[in-house]
DNA sequence: CTATAATCTTTACAGTGTCAAGATTGAGAG
DNA sequence: CTCTCAATCTTGACACTGTAAAGATTATAG
């Protein structure tokens, strides 16, 4: 990990990244400007232009990057029940919810980034792919397993991550009642919601 | 509908709150600007802190008449099919994603103001659970009717919303993918999203 | 009719994204 | 080893933003 103090970074890219992300969990969304993310970096304030196009360039890195460990999570969990299909659902879902909660801003960013940047952005469409994609085979696993209705698995897992990204969703704008939620744990509700698509 | 050209506008805060919804569809939310706003209904760019504190309040504004307008369309529907169950469910949640689709960049907004500022924008507080109980009545119908499972009405408002509203957001956001897309209308897909926690 | 409060304008300031020009330096060619 | 050049970073500038303060205008209540 290089940090001298020269006039040159090392590393200035990722280390623009990295603050941004902080900056994010601690300011939010409406606190993240670039101007702030270089004087976090320690450099001056137009510097991140060697590196990002501009201020959006820097949010898909961020999004990017934050869909990188959303994948890192998401299948860790979903190799440990690799033979519990229901639980390894259930699990991924739990997951999915505690990293939105982790670092909301954070989460919020990385779904209102790109819209159909799709050609500016090809490493973030590639990541958020690679995600679907591992939702997609834990849907299948369930399926075999009669734990899901058969049928077309990209369907199906767009389901499952719609319900679950709607509740979080919901939740991350405070539209989910007070009431709701004094019934029952967050995880409670989580679960709920995903066994409302689960054969019986 | 007064329109003179007095130094005194008359109807400011509604023209304001119309001026925002104009300039958010054809600019999109980062060319919503309190300055474009005032400059748009004719009025010095510090104007509108006379009906407004900031510029969140006007957005809390824009958001809680979106709202208004959503509960319009949906209850139209919920009544023209209140004989029809299933229907009035696919048709309410077809009207929600088309409502998101007329102008993307409100829709937004109305999920992105408040946080937990129950305290300083009641009026939008209320608004939307006046929706949301508009859900909760479509759904207990479908459950007396036996095309959803029974059990607590709010949770399972909450799913339908949930599955719905993820939809869209994933869809908005440009997270579903073209191959999906491809093989169906978006308006078959909605209905198989909900076709998931309704009985056969 | 007049005083007052509401509404709107003007002026000002600190922050913002972005661009252009210049300074610094690391790395490869000779 | 030195020279050169391209990458990287800084400085300075510009237009635009949200917002506050002070003043102008006018509707309306008393």
């Amino acid at each position: 990990m290089p940090k001298k103090k020269s006039y040159h970074h090392g590393d200035l890219k990722n280390a623009l990244i990295k603050a941004g992300v902080e900056i994010l969990a601690k300011d939010g969304v409406s606190g993240l400007s670039l101007r702030k993310v270089a004087g976090r970096a320690g450099v001056s304030h137009s510097a991140p232009y060697s590196h990002f196009a501009d201020k959006q360039a820097l949010i898909a890195a961020i999004s990017t990057e934050g869909f990188r460990q959303l994948y890192e999570r998401e299948s860790t969990v979903a190799d440990l029940y690799a033979d519990q299909p229901s639980k390894q659902l259930i699990e991924a879902a739990w997951a999915y919810v505690q990293f939105a909660m982790d670092d909301p801003d954070r989460f919020k960013v990385m779904f209102s980034a790109v819209l159909e940047k799709e050609k500016e952005y090809p490493e973030f469409v590639s990541e958020s792919q690679r995600n679907f994609q591992l939702v997609r085979r834990i849907i299948e696993a369930n399926q075999a397993a009669g734990v899901l209705r058969s049928g077309p698995s990209d369907l199906i897992a767009l389901s499952a991550w719609g319900i679950v990204h709607g509740f979080v969703m919901l939740w991350l704008e405070g539209q989910i009642s007070h009431a709701v939620l004094e019934k029952s744990s967050l995880r409670e509700l989580v679960e709920f919601q995903l066994r409302q698509i689960m054969l019986d």
